[in-house]
Order: structure tokens, then C-alpha cells, then sequence
DNA sequence: TATTGTTATACTCTATAACTATA
DNA sequence: TATAGTTATAGAGTATAACAATA
């Protein structure tokens, strides 16, 4: 296996951040449809794959443990998750989504569909930095 | 001039949540490394580029003007960043770098130029991620 | 009248340390 | 001893509303 072509990491990394920018905007304003932060939106979003502990929640969010506390503490007064024993390891408390919380998850997720399908807070020159990155790797990989 | 091609956009904003995820990462330890939030290290960021107003800084960084007056006053504790009033128009404060600040600005600058000229904390599978996409990108266009 | 910046207020996110109940 | 989760605490980001100074 040859190993994978180098890219222009400036450009790479601009683009990255005009992008996800788009991205993160959009989310956090799907989410503030629901009333929720993008913190929230975020947890809700990981659960729609299924129940997780507490931990891996606070894991998967790269923040401390207490500080999912109180993250879900705030969706669970809200009828969004709940908590529930585990059966295999008492300690461990799993969390669910409620029916409501599926709505919910299900609104942000079409939401950020019609985005990801559409590119379209990429603006014209944005789109053509795309471009001229792409034909870049492709030139420099059929000139070596 | 024709049109842009067009690229898969659930792979790439999949690419990008990936990337920009180490890049914001990086930036935070970083940030980090010269006891600053990520927030403060974005404003010191973008005060290298020049001076600017309290209401431009919050503009940049899409946030209430109250919210940047909060966060200029930490900076300007401990003196980082100063405020200066403008010639033309007595109502603006103009946001400057002091020498400490940009001492502080240049440190979080070379650490993020390591990042960027390594893309290091991208794995392995990722790295082929990003070149099954730009195969794709190469096939697309050329069968077309 | 509109704009710049601040203050007051309230909520959320965030990490650290100490605690409990399990394992 | 180690781990899962919570609580207490404190600092920082966030928006809204009301305000003074200026345009």
C-alpha cells in the first residue's frame, strides 16, 4: 500500500474553518428552534444512536463528568431523556431519549439534512476555493 | 467560465467535523498553554490583524456587544489589550495589542502553525478519508 | 432617531475537589 | 483501590433589557 498524497494544509485548514463554521452556525440555530443550547442539541444528537452512560456521554463530548450532570439534568426536566439503572453494573446510570426527546432530535436532524445537502451558506468564492484546492491535489499528485 | 463540480457532501462535512475538531482542539490547548479561554485567544487572534472597535470584535466573533465588553475587560485585566478612544467618532473604543498581548498573541500562533503544517492529530484512517474523497472528487470530474 | 458601549441580570457551560455507592 | 455519578463551588461565555453618551 502506497502511502495517501500530502495536501496543502493552509488551504486545507481555511477551508475547514469557513465550512465548519456554516456548520456549527446552522446547528447552533436548529438547535435554538427546539430552545436548546448547542450543547444540548449535541447530547441529544449522540443518543439518537442509542442509550449511553453518563461517562461515555462525557467522553463523547471531550468535558468533565459533573459537567454532563448538569447538562442532562436540565433535558431531563425538560422530558427530553431519562435516566435509567443499569442492569450489569448498578453504578452506571443509562441515558435514554423519551418520545418527546426523539421529536426533538429527529427536527434538528432534518434541519442540518437540508444543509449538508445543500452547502448553501458556502458562498460562491468559498465554492471556488473548494474547487482550486481539489485541482490542486490533483495536479500535484499526477505531476509526481 | 463553467460552473464548479460538485463533491459529496456528507463525506466532506463528515472530513470536516473530523478535522476541525483536532484543529479546535489545538487551538484550545494553546490557548490553554498562555492561561486564556479559547474565546480570549480568538479575540488576541484577531487583534494581530490591527486595532479594532468593541462592536467590530463582537461582529467578528458573532456575539452580543455585551457579551465582548466582558470579555475585552479579562484581557484588558491583565494587560493584554488595551482600549483607546477613537479620533473620529467619540462613541468607539478601539481595541489595541499591548506588547504583552502580542507576545502572547505570536506564542498561540506559532503553536497553531505546528498544527497546520502537520495535520498530526489526524489518524491514519482519517488521512485515507480524506483521500477517498479527493479520489472520488478526481473520478467524477474526469469521467464527466 | 439611531448607534456605541456599558451595566445589571440570569442562565448555561466548564473544570476542580470532595463525596457516595458500587465494583 | 478504582470507577460511575453527584454535589458544591467558582469562573467564563451567552443573550436580553435598560441606560448614557454621541452621532
Amino acid at each position: 500500500m502506497t502511502g495517501t498524497p500530502r495536501v496543502d494544509t493552509a488551504q486545507l485548514m481555511e477551508l475547514l474553518s469557513v465550512s465548519l463554521g456554516a456548520y456549527h452556525g446552522d446547528f447552533t440555530v436548529a438547535a435554538a428552534t427546539e430552545n436548546l443550547t448547542a450543547s444540548q442539541g449535541k447530547v441529544l444528537t449522540v443518543l439518537r444512536r442509542g442509550p449511553a452512560a453518563m461517562r461515555a456521554l462525557a467522553d463523547t463530548m471531550t468535558c468533565d463528568a459533573s459537567n454532563m450532570t448538569g447538562i442532562v439534568d436540565r433535558l431531563e426536566k425538560r422530558g427530553l431523556v431519562s435516566r435509567e439503572a443499569s442492569a450489569s453494573d448498578r453504578r452506571v446510570k443509562n441515558v435514554v431519549l423519551t418520545a418527546e426527546g426523539e421529536r426533538v432530535a429527529d427536527a434538528i436532524r432534518t434541519k442540518m439534512r437540508a444543509t449538508r445537502d445543500g452547502l448553501d451558506k458556502l458562498s460562491d468564492q468559498d465554492r471556488d476555493r473548494l474547487y482550486t484546492l481539489l485541482e490542486r491535489v490533483f495536479i500535484d499528485q499526477t505531476a509526481s
